[in-house]
DNA sequence: CACTTTTGTTGGATCGATTCAAATTTTTGC
DNA sequence: GCAAAAATTTGAATCGATCCAACAAAAGTG
């Protein structure tokens, strides 16, 4: 129960020391950042001066100023922080940023907030040299609210085809249409697909309509990779009935109990997520209906999990720490320059899709 | 590739936007932090100007020097920076920590560093209101590098007595004897335990001598909490080998080596984390030793793989996000003073402890 | 209309360091 | 012993904002 702060002195600045140890800041400051151009007797006297004081070395928010780099990349989120801590396709990219930032010795800052308001002030404020968007909902907001700071940023998931900022994500066409090849060369042709958002707040079944309205690149991207594929193996994408999911439970078991109502229920399921998929894999399960006996599904990211669950999951794997260590290395050696990538994505096959039940 | 930075023109400043709508800096300035209280027009003026000159809104890095205050909480550890989100513990803290964070719209800062030098660095530099320290391997040296900044901070696990330092951790005594007991209740009378490091970098059988001269106390607390509980049902604790891991894969594989070619293996394994306790399941499981028909395992930690585990270990679990909560919260509510908090434990019996085998 | 209030605006001081050209001291060379 | 060279030290300027006491202008009051 020992009081730390000592009554409520200012804490001790540098110019305090130089005055008490009788030589200029100029000097003081040198004894720390430059200490071998400084005499050794003179800095032995700073030094004590210091030691003295109780000074904790120069206030980086000083020297910030001064300098202009912080040496540390922001992160932001419209989720609440537990996000890049709990969701396991944030984890892997996490990881991945981490290791480029270890590598050049720089920090991360964790950006995001409960409401707007408050997340626009917390990445105006953000003390950082750049920043990483995680574009889930709320991903054009989020970039807005960025490029105001005018500082280097990079956006996760194509989202936007806005060329104007820097991107890095997957080519979501590609992997989908890998997905359903997979599917239909097992033999299956009656399909269902889970998807992400198109919009934000919906959920449902979405018509031709709503797609070509969609807010979100990414989903609609992946929708027209699945179709693609389909219509190549002759399936009537017209009658694939498609259910806009929130990437959670509830809705995501709102749409299997829809498309197992339907008169032709699906023999495969295109996930959009790994996500949906497990949650899919669950509810099938808690249903007697076998997978992939009865029903294949195929996901979308690659998470660790899905090597996990019951049966692995087959899935789109993306290569989610690379995805990371390129967004930060970008950031941490800005050229100046607007880049969007695209990576390949990969087709892991695990336990989760077989050939379709024979018809009895 | 469209070039974002128009040649090497230095960025505005709010005095140049305040003589270009000519107000003085202090009207300016009034007009992003208090807007209300600047009449209309001005208002507009000085927005026209700073949007026609690119302005990106006060510089967090002047607003700070003023303000004094980052509005971000650093958490520090020796481990690199992914440690934060490969480790389920720190996972869980994490998430406890940004709980916390998030309610009253605090930042989080990862400070970390390859080499020690770095780390000095690093931590000398965090632009940070204060720190929580993960004290795993070297936490007496963080815990002496964080002092310097002079800065509130909290230590995790009580590893030493010191009580000029804040800290929150578990009773570990309490956790191991609940722990021992339980295997105890069951019948069980051979025992052995994969400790935690009790010094860094040492491995193999550890002495009663070398128990004594333990840097690390929670490792002692949780071998004390042990032996009390097994003397106390008539084991004779000298003769349980104790074998000092560094909690991963090798040094738990070579403890089991040693553990089981002693002429009298144990029936239960009191292992002091849920990484050793599940690594040592595997390893059993590969040589065909049942859990828990042949050797029963008791973990410590309660991470939550190991509810999910084959078979789900049973183990004593910390109150792991409450801790990163209340951490979290002696930072932002910061009053002065150091205090030192003992959280309480809880056995969580799950499949991988049970009778042991009937004698043959 | 002179006289207080109220409302807005100003500009200097401050936050805590770093930097660098100029001034000073110490060394070196002869 | 003295000039030139080298090594240190100095102090003002700067980084980019916020704060606040003082001042000015407009509005209200008797």
């Amino acid at each position: 129960m020992a009081s730390l702060t000592a009554g409520n002195t200012r804490p001790v600045r540098l110019a305090d020391i130089a005055k008490a140890a009788g030589v200029s800041h100029g000097t003081a400051s040198n004894v720390f950042s430059r200490p071998e151009i400084v005499r050794e007797e003179v800095r032995e006297r700073v030094k004590a001066a210091a030691e003295a004081m109780g000074y904790a070395g120069p206030d980086p928010k000083g020297r910030l100023l001064r300098a202009g780099k912080v040496n540390a990349i922001g992160v932001a989120t419209t989720e609440p922080l537990s996000y890049f801590f709990d969701d396991p396709f944030a984890r892997v990219m996490m990881s991945g940023i981490s290791e480029a930032c270890d590598a050049t010795g720089a920090g991360i800052a964790l950006v995001s907030a409960g409401n707007e308001e408050k997340l626009a002030w917390n990445i105006q404020s953000a003390l950082v040299d750049g920043f990483i968007l995680f574009c889930i909902e709320g991903g054009p907001r989020l970039v807005e609210l960025t490029r105001e700071r005018k500082l280097p940023f990079v956006a996760l998931e194509l989202g936007s085809q806005d060329d104007t900022v820097s991107a890095i994500g997957v080519d979501n066409v590609a992997g989908a249409r890998l997905a359903a090849r997979h599917l239909c060369e097992l033999g299956h042709r009656r399909f269902a697909v889970l998807s992400l958002a198109f919009v934000d707040g919906r959920t449902g079944l979405v018509s031709a309509e709503q797609v070509r309205a969609a807010l979100y690149a990414g989903t609609r991207d992946r929708l027209a990779g699945y179709f693609e594929e389909l219509s190549r193996f002759g399936v009537d994408t017209a009658g694939v009935p498609v259910y806009e999911t929130e990437n959670d439970e509830p809705s995501t078991w709102a749409g299997l109990e829809t498309i197992f109502a339907l008169p032709e229920p699906p023999t495969a399921i295109l996930a959009m997520s790994d996500r949906i998929a497990m949650i899919a894999i669950e509810w099938l399960a808690a249903r007697g209906i076998a997978v992939p006996r009865d029903v294949s599904i195929v996901g979308f990211d690659g998470v660790p999990d899905g090597a996990l669950c019951e049966p692995a999951l087959t899935t789109v794997a993306q290569p989610i720490a690379e995805i990371g260590r390129r967004a930060a290395r970008r950031i941490l050696d800005f050229d100046g320059t607007v880049r969007r990538e695209t990576l390949d994505v990969e087709l892991v096959v695990r336990a989760s899709s077989g050939p379709p039940p024979t018809r009895v």
